[in-house]
DNA sequence: CTTGACTTTGTACTTATTTTAAATTATATT
DNA sequence: AATATAATTTAAAATAAGTACAAAGTCAAG
């Protein structure tokens, strides 16, 4: 808790309890959650707790470059607690969101084709090494 | 007209009006319309179209791999025809996407980290050169 | 023609997100 | 400590995007 609070404070953000919950929460779960996904496992220890809190706390969040925001899927919305940049994978078997180690060429300039960079995503879809290996068992 | 309904034959898609209407429209133009802009457009010359059939078409072009989908914003999806594989740059100040003639140094394997790649999407956001200009402009 | 499969249409429904306003909590002032 | 002020949280209502489904329309094959 304390580790949460003192980095809300660094940033100029209040830290309330629910937005160090929530900040807990991003960074003990590096599974990408939707906004329901944090809303229900918080819920269970802050029974008191608004969703629109969990939409606005990440939209202060947002405006910190606390978190990061992924559309690598159609029908939902993915946050993440910024670390370091990075890609990401999307395996359309089991739905997971992986972390890729892969910078790109242009992460380190400022421009492509004339145009300012000010950030970058590389969303990468396919099967997953986990169910590529099940797939391969499967088969023989 | 032709030129489309052979495209949608080619591919197996039974070529009615409302499908060829549609695929005449992302191929004129390359705007990365939304289905409401799809619609839109084409409402006033077919005041029958149903957003429905939009939705249902996009689907089916997707499925043969005739349309993208952009899901570079947060709060729409976007659609392309597919010509060749490439990146898009969004710009925050005016909102237009931009074809990207950059190509990843994964476009050609077939792997990372073990996973299958099936598609590569590369989003990059900041401001665009025709912006960047305007502002330069102002300051002078 | 008539049949049957497919397509289109419009309405109703679902669900995610935003807005709004009241209630709560924290902070500052006297 | 009491009161005023501001910020935050909450719950409910409004909005909007997308989906499901049934009815009507289209069209080619027999």
């Amino acid at each position: 808790m304390e580790k949460y609070k003192q980095i809300l404070f660094e940033r100029g953000i209040k830290p309330t309890f629910q937005r160090i919950k929530i900040l807990e929460y991003l960074d003990k779960n590096h599974s990408h959650p939707t906004v329901d996904m944090i809303y229900a496992a918080l819920y269970k220890k802050v029974p008191t707790l608004s969703k629109t809190t969990v939409y606005n706390t990440l939209d202060i969040f947002r405006k910190y470059h606390l978190v990061d925001v992924l559309t690598i899927t159609e029908s939902e919305i993915r946050y993440e607690y910024i670390i370091q940049p990075h890609h990401h994978f999307y395996c359309r078997q089991c739905g997971k969101i992986i972390d890729l180690d892969v910078t790109c060429v242009y992460q380190e300039e400022m421009c492509v084709e004339g145009h300012r960079i000010e950030s970058i995503h590389g969303y990468f879809k396919g099967i997953c090494s986990e169910c590529l290996l099940k797939a391969e068992h499967a088969n023989s």
